[in-house]
RNA sequence: GUCCCCUUCGUCUAGUGGCCCAGGACACCGCCCUCUCACGGCGGUAACAGGGGUUCGAAUCCCCUAGGGGACGCCA
């Protein structure tokens, strides 16, 4: 099974241990740019071999959220565990070439050796006890482990596209753990058997890895393969400068769905988190793929800001559709009013929209301030909007509601100029009327423009909901 | 503790020896637009972690210190 070296090929390999969080979006968003730059494979292996962790829910959610994101993989998934056979037989390989060895120690006794190791100031590496000693020698009854037998002097050169050449004395690498004494393999193992079975030609993934590649490629060189081409990129940290985690305040896509972003906009926010084209800040899909590169990215961890992803994601909403954004909202909507809204409702939506979308920086806010048009007379409104319509106010809308009534045209520009003389007759400022009628017709002391609003709502709506405020002024 | 990585405005970043008394974006503050709130436009505050070198010249190269992060499992 040789690698294919005729392309680039990279992939995602998350553990189903929860949701897909931020930072494995951006790793996973990192490697899909990069294979579609260069127009090569982006493959997703799930890293399922710890039993106790893994769920098919969490398997589920990353699925998800990496389609949410629009990051498609290429090929069939892969499961790790189901390639546990093959695993197995790499060892058995190492271990029939001399560069694996059977190793008896009980975990007991490793931890006993790696406290005294710390106490006497020592590194807690494994000190190798079994590597040159005789099998025979084992313990009844007690299952090996396989260990590599590691270079014990010289040092491994990790070629990094993003850290650089990053050197470890071999000495610092001890003779890990291969296969557990249940025959099952280790991470380590895996992923390279695994990354090299999948023909893996560059490997982007966290820096908290950097060191972890010095040991696989040790595993590596013992099979004879190809080092991949490493690509560490520097983890993302949360406001308070700690590495974000799933046990660190870190949230799944799927939060961030909820909280009304756009999956287009975290995919510019993340693409910008640690990589830069210049004074590019909102950059389309097509453009990061026509840019992206390794050489770009940043070597420091970055804090996520949800000032600029807000930003951002106002930016994606002002260009989105109207007719997506209402189809994206309404469900939003309907749960906030509790009824279902009809095809005459959405029409006012899809009408209001372009006044409405440059007022939300998210899906949420967007659903909240477009509400009104949809909403069922009579009006609840807030607080803000109720001080607006005092008595006077109450009365001037309700002259108005004449002068209105008689308006042929029901367009915005034609409203505004009836009101505009209407206010200039009574002798008030425009504002005197606008904001009653906002209360009365929104029910809050903000919206769009108040003649779009009128348009939109249309006649009948419009002069049902002043009666309402009016009628309640006869009453109150 | 050992090893590895990092350090430019509050935040994301540009910058690879002179174009930088440091540019852009977000946030913040003013002004303009205006029926409200946004959007938009204009302007402003704000940074090379500290200390030594190298050099005619350093944010850029070297060393040290400090701070931050990561890794040291029969977890992944």
């Amino acid at each position: 099974m040789p690698a294919d070296t005729s392309g680039v090929v990279c992939r995602f390999a998350p553990s189903p241990t929860g949701f897909l969080h931020i930072g494995g979006a951006r790793t996973a968003l990192f490697n899909w740019l990069y294979a579609r730059h260069h127009g090569g494979k982006f493959r997703l292996r799930i890293e399922d071999t710890d039993r106790a962790r893994s769920t098919p829910e969490a398997v589920e959610a990353i699925l998800d959220g990496l389609s949410w994101l629009g990051l498609e993989w290429d090929n069939e998934v892969v499961y790790q565990f189901s390639r546990a056979a093959r695993h197995a037989e790499v060892a058995r390989k190492l271990l029939a070439e001399g560069k694996a060895y059977y190793c008896y120690c009980t975990p007991q006794e490793l931890e006993e050796m790696r406290a005294k190791a710390k106490a006497e100031g020592r590194s807690a590496l494994y000190d190798r006890r079994w590597r040159d000693r005789d099998p025979k020698e084992a313990p009844p009854g007690v299952q090996p482990v396989v260990r590599i037998k590691a270079p014990l002097t010289g040092q491994t050169v990790i070629r990094d596209q993003v850290q650089g050449d990053v050197v470890i004395d071999n000495q610092q690498l001890d003779d890990m753990v291969l296969q557990r004494a249940d025959g099952t393999p280790v991470y380590m193992l895996s992923v390279v058997v695994d990354d090299y079975d999948m023909g893996v030609t560059h490997v982007i993934r966290g820096d908290d890895h950097l060191n972890n590649a010095a040991r696989q490629m040790m595993i590596i060189e013992a099979m004879g393969w190809p080092v991949p081409v490493y690509a560490h990129i520097p983890l993302i940290h949360g406001p308070d400068g700690a590495k974000l985690s799933k046990r660190h305040g870190a949230l799944g896509v799927d939060a961030y769905r909820d909280m009304g972003y756009l999956p287009e906009a975290l995919r510019n926010y993340l693409l910008r988190l640690g990589w830069s084209h210049g004074d590019e800040e909102v950059i389309s899909t097509e453009q990061a793929i026509a840019w992206f590169d390794l050489d770009a990215v940043g070597r420091s961890a970055a804090r996520f800001d949800f000032a600029k992803l807000a930003n951002l994601n106002g930016h994606y909403i002002r260009e989105t559709a109207n007719d997506r954004l209402v189809s994206l909202v309404l469900p939003r909507i309907e749960a906030a009013i509790g009824i279902a809204v009809d095809a005459s409702g959405r029409q006012r939506l899809l009408d209001g929209m372009d006044g409405l979308k440059p007022r939300a920086k998210t899906l949420v806010e967007l659903a909240e301030i477009a509400a009104f048009y949809v909403r069922p007379r009579p009006l609840k409104l807030a607080e803000a909007a109720e001080k607006q319509l005092d008595t006077a106010a109450r009365t001037r809308l309700g002259e108005l509601r004449q002068v209105l009534a008689a308006v042929h045209d029901w367009s915005a520009p034609a409203l505004e100029a009836a009101i505009r003389s209407a206010a200039e007759a009574a002798g008030v400022k425009l504002g005197a009327l606008a904001q009653p009628l906002r209360a009365a017709l929104t029910g809050s002391v903000t919206s769009p423009p108040i003649f779009e609003v009128m348009q939109v709502l249309g006649r009948l709506e419009t002069l049902g909901r002043l009666d309402d405020v009016c009628a309640g002024a006869k009453v109150g």
